[in-house]
This record gives structure tokens, sequence and C-alpha cells, in this order.
DNA sequence: ACAAAAGTGTTCGACATACACCCATGG
DNA sequence: CCATGGGTGTATGTCGAACACTTTTGT
């Protein structure tokens, strides 16, 4: 039986595994994307998503959550397998596939300092720089199923402050769908799931002000099990 | 430079990469789902899809159609990346991270020897058995992309003969989304998407028999390139 | 007082759903 | 002649899309 398993894993090919990050945030009513210099060769300087190799004893999502933390200094960030990169010339150097993976994180500055350490920047989303590989690729990928999840949950949380407003949580959305939305359906809309909070604060940095909300996990995880859907658009 | 390369790459760990393939199919108005008998310890003798290693010089992509190939007779098969597993100990004989692709195909007698050859058998999609490691979710999480895709897209009719009726193309969508359909419904809705063609033929096997149609790949091109919407259900 | 963004309802059209009967054929 | 599955049209409701004016307040 050893020995069965042996001949049947040992003529076989191993590879390393990489996990890339999308890491998605989102200020100024744009969305952004962190990418960083690559410090190693071959295509040393040139930007780059961040990545990781796959340790031998860690799961795939263990290394990008590694990963993020390294740079951000944020755990347990919202975080979803995009689709693996197979092709077996992809990395010039050696045979590598990754997996790539998006999170949605919330933009400030303490994290900036951190981010700024590691020669990383926050590109919006359409106006990146050429990255390295298939990288810019991944990012289009990524993007893709960013939009096709937001239309059925309420990802865009992830992405916001604690407390934020409609009219913020609306250029959310417009970044993400990349076009406007009508502020009258969209409010509707939004307030018909019944998972927002409205609090007693205004938010002050325009003139009137605006209310801030908050999103009520409880309620939500209740809609979700009775299969709701959350379309969004 | 290549030295460079070498400290960057050689302390990583490589490990095995190993492609799975959900093979859904249909027949008898059922879905059907192939599976086989693994022939390699662990699990000797167990039901389990069907996969292989990836070679050091082979796309993933690649990897799956050689599989398939191998056991179906067939080429170019439309397949399509599922997700990738990538849980540390998921395989208790060595690590080994696994992408899952979805293939759909066209059950017919001549492919049936060749599976059998194999030791394959096609099960109902509610009626599978026990299957190794992580299988069991791999087909659930498959089925949920295909289900998923049906909505966007024609993908249907990857899974049907070249021409076929329109209570069959029923069937089939109700055996995705396991649910029955109204047949005066699904027929103007699939009709009125414009990318089926009405032959003279009729299918017998009814006592009146079903008109044939066949799907109009062109038009059907068309129509996405237009940001077409080919939502059914 | 005016500029700038927040907030608020209604109408219209499109599309999904529900629903029942006649038709063609083989046995 | 009857059992079986194929084929057809209409009425209703729901939901998304379009649309304009008033409110608040900082400058």
């Amino acid at each position: 039986m050893s020995g069965d398993l042996k001949d049947f894993y040992a003529p076989q090919d191993k590879m390393y595994v990489a996990t890339d990050c999308i890491i998605f945030g989102f200020e100024d009513g744009q969305l952004k994307l962190l990418v960083f210099k690559r410090r190693v060769e071959p295509l040393k300087g040139e930007w780059s998503l961040i990545g990781s190799f796959v340790k031998i004893d860690e799961d795939v999502e263990a290394a990008a959550q590694r990963v993020l933390e390294e740079i951000t200094g944020l755990k347990n960030i919202f975080m979803e397998q995009s689709r693996s990169y197979g092709a077996a010339h992809r990395d010039p150097g050696y045979r590598c596939i990754s997996i790539a993976q998006y999170a949605l994180i919330r933009i400030n500055d303490y994290d900036k300092e951190l981010v700024e350490k590691h020669g990383a920047h926050w590109y919006e989303i359409d106006e990146l720089p050429n990255l390295v590989l298939d990288h810019n690729q991944m990012v289009e990928d990524a993007l893709d199923k960013l939009k096709q999840k937001a239309r059925y949950q309420p990802i865009g949380f992830e992405l916001l402050p604690e407390k934020f407003t409609i009219p913020q949580l609306q250029q959310l959305y417009e970044a993400i769908y990349q076009k406007e939305l009508d502020a009258r359906n969209f409010r509707k809309k939004v307030l018909s799931h019944n998972v927002l909070i409205k609090l007693e604060e205004k938010d002050k940095t325009s003139r009137r002000g605006a209310f801030l909300y908050k999103f009520d996990h409880r309620t939500y995880q209740k809609l979700l099990k009775s299969g709701y859907n959350f379309e969004m658009s």
C-alpha cells in the first residue's frame, strides 16, 4: 500500500504554487487597486500585484491572508478566490501556477503608512499601469467577479467605513459598475432590503450633510438564510 | 540576476498540482455526472472524479483535456474552470492542490463504451455516491457555477445533440435548475432570442413528434458582441 | 443670495408568470 | 378511439427605469 502510493506520486512533477492578491479599496468616489514594485528579478522594479508562494503546510487561503497582513497590518480581511492561472509558461522563471484571490479593504491613513513602507501604491482602477506577467488579466477577471458578486450580495459594505452615507454607497456601486445610477432609485432599492440602520449623526463633508447609516449584519444573515436575492444595480 | 532568481525561487516549496474533472452529461431528461473507481491507493476502489497531475510543461487546461480525451475519446470539449482547492491537508497522501474544471458533453453510445472500459459510470446528479476527498464538494460547487452560467449564456446546448427539440431543451433546463418550468413560457423565451433554427425534420420518439431545432452559433456570437443578456429560467 | 449636494414619489413600459385547450399520431 | 406529449395566446402583476423639484446649509 505504501508502495502503491509511492509509485503513484513519485514520478509526478512538482511545481511552485503562488497566490496573488487583487486588493480593491474605495476612496474619493473611486475604486482603487493596490499594486507594488516587484523586489526580485526577473522584472525587478516593475509594477505587480502582491503575492507569495504557498508553503508546503499552508492553506492557499492562509497564504493570501498572510501576505495581506504583512502589507496592510489587517487580519481577517474579506477575500475570495477569483481563479487560477496555470499556463505552462506564464512565469518566465520557473513553472509556477497562481491562485488569484481578491480582497476588499477600507482605505485609511493608518493602512496607507504601512503600505507606503512596502513601496506600494493605490491606483485608480481605470488608470492602472502595466503590470508584470498576467497580472493585468488577473485584475480584469477579478473585477468581473466583483461585479458579478455585487449583484447578489451586499459586498460593497466591505469597502466602506463602518458608518457611511447613502450617496457614498451609491458612488461605490457606480465605481464598481462604471456607470451612473439614479439617486432616487438607488436609495429606494437599497433601503428596501432593510439591512441598513439609520443613525442620528450626519456626515458633514457636504454643505447640507447626509445621514450616516450602518450595515445590519444580523438582519442580513437572516435574509440570506431565507433564500433572499440581494440584487443591486 | 540569475543569482537573484535562484535566491528567490530556491527556498520555496514545490507541490503536486492536479486537475479534477466534473463531467456533466444529459440523458433521459436527467443531468448526469461521470464518476469512476479510483485505481490507486489510498482509497483504491472508491468512487472519485477523474483527474490527473499536471505535468511540468503542460497548461492546466491541457491536462484536463488530456484526461477527458483518454476517457471519452473526445477532443475540444467545452470546459471551464470551476475553482481551486488548496487546503493543506486535503489529500492525505502528499500535499497537492487541485484545480477543478467542469465539462459538458453529449452522452452517446460511442462514448459509453469507452467510458465503461475505464470503470466509469454515469450517475444521476441527485443520486451520487460518496466520492473520495473533497470531490462531493467539487461537484456541488461546479453545479452552482453551471447554474449561474446557464442564466446568462446558452450553455445548455453543449449538452444536447446537434439537433434537439424544444421539449428536450426544456428538460435540460429543468434538470439544471432542478425545478419545473412552464412549457409555453419556456418556448416563448427561448425562441425570442432568435438563436434557434427550426428544421423540417421531426423527432419521432413521441407520438406526435416534435420539430428539431439547431443552435445558430453565428447569430449568437453577434448577439454576444452587442452586449446581450441571455437569461433563461 | 446662491451654490452644492441631500432628499423625496409617481408614472410608464417591459417582462415574467399563470393559466387551458386543441392537435397530431401510434398503438 | 384514446392516450400521450406537442404546440399555441392572453391577462395580470411586478419591478426596474425615467424623471424634477424642494430642502439644507456653508460661503
